[in-house]
DNA sequence: GAGTCGATTTGCT
DNA sequence: GCAAATCGACTCG
């Protein structure tokens, strides 16, 4: 049964990645320009959209252009907190607030794939405008997700999600990419605590390199819906960039104090990291 | 719970 | 030809 059940869920895999995007051009010839916003659309964006005329019902407020334009550190720090949405093309919705992020800041930060001003064919994304995703394979079967920023070279990767809503279909978009393990159903926990665990859950893909966070029908992300409470943040060195001489200790990676829901805890940081909201780590201006 | 190791393929030098 | 912004299985204490 485990071989003709896993098959059957590869396959729905694959159908969901090649059928994305209806309408759209497909191929995973990412178009520069932002697809057209058409059916399907979240409503939260309307024609008309008046994002703050939901005042207090209604928590998806789309974030805009005008938001993913900051600095890679600043904006890093924003996205905690807020709530990343993929719309499959069934129409199911995945969401996820999230809980961990890391900033790569540009040509001079030795652990970017933008160091040195190095521009390629793959990287392209980093360096396209504020709010263009920049998805790439790692280890041959991993995706990463990174958000670029304001700043040439500049982005913020995506590491952690706390799961709100479709937490079946992410386990099964999760299981069905492992292999031998069919039995074990994976813990919540296990669901997108991590940059390659979350691309899986919520069926991102090379496909949606180069895409725009702010206008694209399938992937976008929302203010939260957290009332006025700002996360306490902690700031701890990334995580595995080995040997980037002093980058690699940059206190660059963001995530939410004491959430169960992030990748890598590390102690250390949280120790000279100081309590409270947002404390402390408005300090990097340098970067 | 912490540490080790293999998988697997792309993109870059 | 080789390193890689990872993950999961396995072992050990």
């Amino acid at each position: 049964m485990h071989e003709a059940q896993l098959s059957r869920r590869l396959g729905q895999k694959k159908r969901l990645l090649e059928a994305e995007e209806p309408g759209s051009d497909l191929h995973g010839a990412p178009t520069p320009s932002p697809t057209e916003p058409r059916l399907g659309r979240p409503a939260s964006l309307g024609p008309q959209r008046s994002l703050y005329f939901s005042s207090s019902k209604s928590c998806s407020a789309r974030l805009g252009s005008e938001f993913f334009d900051q600095p890679a550190v600043a904006l890093a720090q924003a996205f905690l907190g807020q709530v990343l949405v993929r719309r499959l093309d069934d129409g199911t919705e995945l969401r996820g607030r999230i809980v961990e992020t890391e900033a790569y800041v540009g040509p001079e930060d030795e652990a970017a794939h933008s160091r040195g001003g190095r521009q390629t064919p793959r990287n392209r994304g980093m360096f396209m405008k504020p709010g263009t995703l920049y998805v790439y394979v790692i280890y041959g079967m991993y995706f990463c997700m990174n958000v670029s920023s304001r700043g040439d070279g500049a982005c913020v990767l995506l590491r952690a999600l706390e799961p709100l809503g479709g937490l079946e279909t992410m386990r099964q978009l999760r299981s069905a990419l492992r292999k031998g393990t069919a039995g074990r159903a994976l813990k919540d926990r296990e669901l997108c605590s991590g940059p390659s665990k979350l691309c899986q859950a919520l069926a991102i893909d090379k496909s949606f390199d180069q895409r725009d966070l702010a206008a694209d029908t399938a992937v976008w992300m929302e203010r939260s819906a957290l009332g006025a409470s700002e996360p306490a943040v902690v700031a701890a060195a990334r995580v595995g960039i080995g040997q980037a001489g002093e980058w690699a200790q940059k206190p660059l990676r963001f995530y939410v104090r004491g959430s169960p829901w992030v990748s890598v805890v590390d102690r250390a940081a949280e120790q000279s990291t100081q309590s409270g909201p947002l404390a402390s780590v408005c300090s990097h201006e340098a970067f």
